[in-house]
RNA sequence: GGGGCUGUGGCGGAAUUGGCAGACGCGCUGGAUUUAGGAUCCAGUUUCUUCGGAAGUGCAGGUUCGAUUCCUGUCAGCCCCA
């Protein structure tokens, strides 16, 4: 079989790795280490995405390379197995999610292993394995123990969280309370995406425009009480710990805006009635301002105290506390119905800049603490309940929604700060008479004795007054939320948390972690999957003997609601390293050993929630002295996504051609004539439709129809999805072409971070390659597999050395870089210079078969042997390049004249810049053309040209 | 609306610090070889050209001896946020 066949040869190297453990990890680094991670994937039932192994085999290919460079490496793969699909699968099919899980967990490992990925299977994780999970809930319970000291910049033991005298004197109820205020992990009440119809509640993704994605059933948004960790607790430190990261900055910059770090003040406004003002503010000098705000107060968050004075009226968001005691009677109805509406919407809808403000007075009046005037309380859904207090002071004047709310409903609108004649496309007059809003800094006005001072001056000294009065203070508010930790789900880690009830099974309130020697804490088995019809998890059908606990005398509840699938992916990089210890959840040496991961890669999905996820718990167990460094992941790439093959799209209207100039896209993903002279809600609907590539042809810029050339069509990769039938499947590309050559074809697209379109004749173009390779040394003509007559023991030439010195350089140089389609580029070149040699020394073809190995290490492996070694080349040493046969004697160096190439000159490579100007002076060209001309000046640049500058 | 990224042949892409634009691959053209080829090998392939050259990296400017690279503006596409 002397031809190239991967079928056979790929599949008897996988078996050999596997039975040599040729890639099994060392327990402790020997020399230098590596930790090399890839995201490790949700194992869907559609099996691995061709996406999956470009970023694979990026760090197979800096794992492999690292092993012949002598490090040690850590290279480990698994499983992200929670995830909703498998529940769905459960409750339409009544099996448990765990046994279509593993079914699926079992073809992703096949084809993982199919594309030659030199992973410590021995390692492998799965987040639903009990043993990994029993790690996830301890955790859990660590974030349960933690409170965050925003002194110390640290999170600490609950027991260490000092206890105020006021909490202290009033008992062990007030205490326990105190602490469970302060823990990381707290519950509070959160809203739900409640399905009615469904029975369950669904996530996010799973709504859209109010209604339930499966069905289209009403979504309720509701209430309910869940698990929230106190991530904002870490705001700061999240964004700051950042900068020395060898991130990508685009990357850095969305984790910045996620995390939305803002400072301004928390300000009460009282709401008692105007009668009792004085006296309240005569209470609260003397009080301070309170940690929790009281019921005589609305606690609004700003940014801006400059603009106190503009406060002309409040907003809550529907939902807020205190929504249905400040409504009056006589609005009581009209309040009801509009929440009734809100909840209805989901945040995104309501907090759209480009909708029309919608909102309902409540009838109460608050009192500006600054000027002692009475403001109306609205209720608006532009005000989302979760972000900030949940009400807000609105200064129509300088907010732009305030304002477009103001105008809506007749509120008056008073400038606050004078915005000065700088900024031309501000109208100054309108801005102070109410009649257009201005958001930017100035000079304050209206403002008593505050006027004149800059914004910056007012907010330093506001907030000095309002903290001196007990009326407000100083605060630094996150656009990011509070994570909620808790979802309405079977399939996800259980909480080891159990709810003391009393004889009616009813919750006293008192939370008790279930002990660690208890843990884990598994998924009880169902009779059934199918949603019990109540908000409330599904865990609370499970047989009372899972759901009930007695401990010493007193029955508990365990908590129903699971972890979401966010969990498990949170520190699994941590597990790898020490993946079957039963006593701890990673040995404190071996971690300190491995970490941090030295290079992550894997898609840009992943590049806010899930990081800055993992980054929060990571600096929790840091904190607690778990884990030896502050961030877990050294350096981060995002490989960029694999798009279809490019199609060509054709546009009709009623079956006659439209031009793709003449049609555009509307939101919902339907296109509209532009041309067309209706408004642009009813002009006409235009249909596509794939148009064959033997159809058109480029004129210009742009591709028009052969037939037609005034009809262009558009050109343009899509994204791969089922419903547009153009995903590629790895099966089929390995049992075509080869593991080596989806490989090689993956890192020869184009850079790693790029995105890029699908080619299948590009997959042949790299197989082509290494069928070259092949035939390079292999006797393709004899009948068993056999040298090719023309690899000699003989030393190489001097041009075979340097085509040998160059491609072992780029190689190195263009893998440590992550460069790996240039690498391969190199490669086919010294290919293509090697397959014109008669003779070819048998040292270069080593040294191309070992350049090749991390790129498509079954062909290595194979050709290696041939070449007459019998153990695996995966430790053997990289081919190192010498210096002496990577430059040239003599160089070709361009002349220039005023920057234009005029003629080419051959000298040494160390010619001086004298001898560089000499030299290209002597070329015949060059002399004539410079003959009438007046040298002005010559620049001389060793080694690269020589560029004359003339009159 | 705000932020980010990307625009180079028919296509994917390459080009150290600002220094020969188009490496390498696909496709295409021609040739050799072969019983045959969707095999292999060799040569060519940015455009225009009066065959001297000229133009050329989305578009318009700027800096520079010299710009794909740096700056300003602008257009288009993609992504994120709202």
């Amino acid at each position: 079989m002397p031809r190239y066949n991967p079928a056979a040869i790929e599949p008897k190297w996988q078996e050999y790795w596997d039975k040599n453990h040729t890639f099994r990890a060392p327990e402790m680094p020997a020399e230098e280490k590596l930790y090399v991670l890839d995201m490790f994937p949700y194992p869907s039932g559609d099996g691995l995405h061709v996406g999956h192994p470009e970023g694979y085999t990026a760090t197979d290919i800096v794992c492999r390379c690292a092993r012949m460079q002598g490090k040690s490496v850590l290279h480990p793969m698994g499983f992200d197995a929670f995830g909703l699909p498998a529940e769905e699968h459960a409750i339409k099919t009544n099996t448990p999610p765990r046994e279509s899980t593993e079914k699926n967990i079992a073809n992703f490992r096949r084809q993982l292993k199919m594309l030659g990925f030199s992973y410590d299977w021995e390692r492998e994780i799965a987040t639903t394995d009990v043993d990994y999970f029993r790690w996830t809930q301890w955790i859990l319970l660590l974030l349960f123990d933690t409170w965050y000291d925003h002194q110390a910049n640290q999170g600490r033991p609950i027991a260490e969280l000092p206890i105020p005298a006021d909490v202290a004197s009033a008992g062990e109820q007030a205490i326990a309370e105190y602490r469970d205020d302060h823990r990381l992990a707290y519950q509070a009440e959160a809203l739900v995406n409640w399905c009615p119809a469904l029975g369950t509640v669904l996530s996010n993704e799973e709504v859209q425009d109010g209604k339930s994605e499966r069905g289209g059933h009403p979504v309720k948004r509701m209430p309910l009480k869940q698990w929230m960790l106190r991530i904002t607790a870490y705001g700061s430190r999240l964004g700051d710990d950042l900068a020395p990261l060898d991130w990508p900055e685009s990357l850095k910059l969305l984790q910045r805006n996620w995390i939305g770090r803002s400072t301004g003040a928390e300000v009460d406004f009282f709401i008692g009635g105007v009668s009792k003002f004085e006296s309240w503010k005569s209470q609260r000098a003397a009080s301070g301002f309170p940690r929790k705000p009281g019921d005589d107060v609305l606690r609004v968050y700003t940014t801006r105290p400059d603009t106190l004075f503009g406060a002309t009226y409040m907003v809550l968001a529907p939902e807020h506390p205190f929504t249905a005691r400040l409504t009056t009677d006589a609005q009581r109805e009209r309040v009801e119905s509009y929440c009734m509406q809100a909840a209805a919407k989901s945040d995104m809808e309501r907090a759209k800049v480009s909708k029309e403000k919608t909102g309902v007075f409540t009838g109460s009046y608050a009192v500006n603490p600054v000027n002692g005037e009475q403001v109306p309380i609205w209720v608006a859904d532009y005000v989302l309940a979760t972000y900030g207090t949940g009400a807000i002071m609105a200064v129509p004047a300088h907010d732009t929604r305030d304002f477009e709310f103001a105008q809506q409903f007749n509120i008056p609108i008073i400038a606050v700060v004078d915005p000065g004649e700088a900024d031309e496309n501000i109208d100054r007059a309108a801005v102070l008479a109410g009649k257009q809003c201005s958001t930017c800094e100035g000079v304050a006005i209206n403002s008593g004795q505050y006027d004149g001072l800059t914004t910056d001056e007012f907010k330093q000294k506001i907030a000095e007054v309002l903290a001196e009065a007990g009326q407000g203070k100083e605060a630094v508010n996150y656009k990011l939320r509070d994570w909620l930790f808790s979802r309405q789900r079977f399939w996800g880690e259980p909480y080891p948390l159990l709810h003391e009830v009393d004889e009616n099974d009813q919750p006293t309130g008192r939370i008790l972690p279930v002990a660690l020697d208890d843990l884990p804490v598994d998924l009880p088995m169902l009779d059934d999957y199918k949603p019990h019809g109540r908000p409330e998890p599904p865990l609370e059908k499970a047989p009372h003997d899972w759901l009930f606990v007695e401990i010493e005398g007193r029955r508990y509840k365990r908590e129903t609601n699971t972890m979401p699938q966010w969990a498990g992916s949170c520190w699994y990089y941590l597990r790898f390293i020490d993946p079957r210890n039963n006593a701890t959840f990673v040995d404190p040496a071996k971690e300190k050993a491995w970490m941090p991961v030295d290079l992550y890669i894997g898609g840009a999905e992943h590049a806010v929630l899930h990081l800055l996820y993992a980054r929060f718990w990571h600096k929790v167990l840091y904190d607690r002295g778990y884990v030896s460094t502050p961030e877990p992941f050294h350096k981060l790439v995002n490989q960029g996504m694999i798009l279809g093959e490019a199609e060509f799209t054709g546009y009709c209207q009623d079956g006659a051609p439209v031009s793709a100039a003449d049609v555009k896209r509307q939101e919902d993903g339907t296109w509209r004539r532009k041309s067309d002279s209706q408004a642009p809600d009813s002009q006409a609907l235009v249909s596509s439709q794939t148009v064959n590539p033997d159809d058109v042809e480029k004129q210009g810029d742009v591709w028009v129809l052969r037939t037609d050339h005034n009809i262009q069509v558009d050109a343009r990769a899509h994204k791969m999805s089922k419903s547009r039938g153009n995903v590629i499947n790895p099966d089929e590309i390995v049992r075509e072409y080869g593991a080596d050559s989806l490989r090689l074809y993956e890192m020869f697209m184009g850079p790693l971070v790029a995105t890029k379109p699908w080619n299948m004749a590009g997959v042949g173009g790299v197989r082509n390659f290494l069928d070259r390779v092949w035939r390079l040394m292999v006797d393709y003509r004899a009948e068993t597999l056999a040298l090719s007559d023309a690899i000699t023991n003989a030393p190489p030439t001097d041009d075979q050395q340097r085509a040998t010195h160059r491609m072992i350089e780029a190689v190195s140089n263009d893998v440590s870089s992550l460069d790996f389609n240039t690498a391969i580029a190199r490669m086919m070149e010294f290919v293509n210079f090697f397959t014109k040699q008669e003779t070819r020394p048998h040292e270069a073809m080593e040294k191309l078969v070992l350049c090749l190995s991390p790129f498509a290490p079954h062909i290595a492996e194979e050709l290696w042997s041939l070449l007459g070694h019998e153990k695996t080349l995966a430790y053997e040493p990289w081919p190192v390049f010498d210096p002496a046969w990577v430059k040239d004697d003599v160089l070709e160096i361009p002349v220039q004249i005023k920057g234009k190439v005029r003629a080419k000159i051959n000298v040494p490579a160390d010619a001086s810049r004298q001898q560089l100007e000499d030299a290209a002076r002597a070329n015949e060209k060059i002399a004539k053309l410079l003959a009438e001309k007046n040298v002005v000046k010559v620049i001389v640049v060793p080694g690269r040209l020589v560029n004359f500058v003339v009159k």
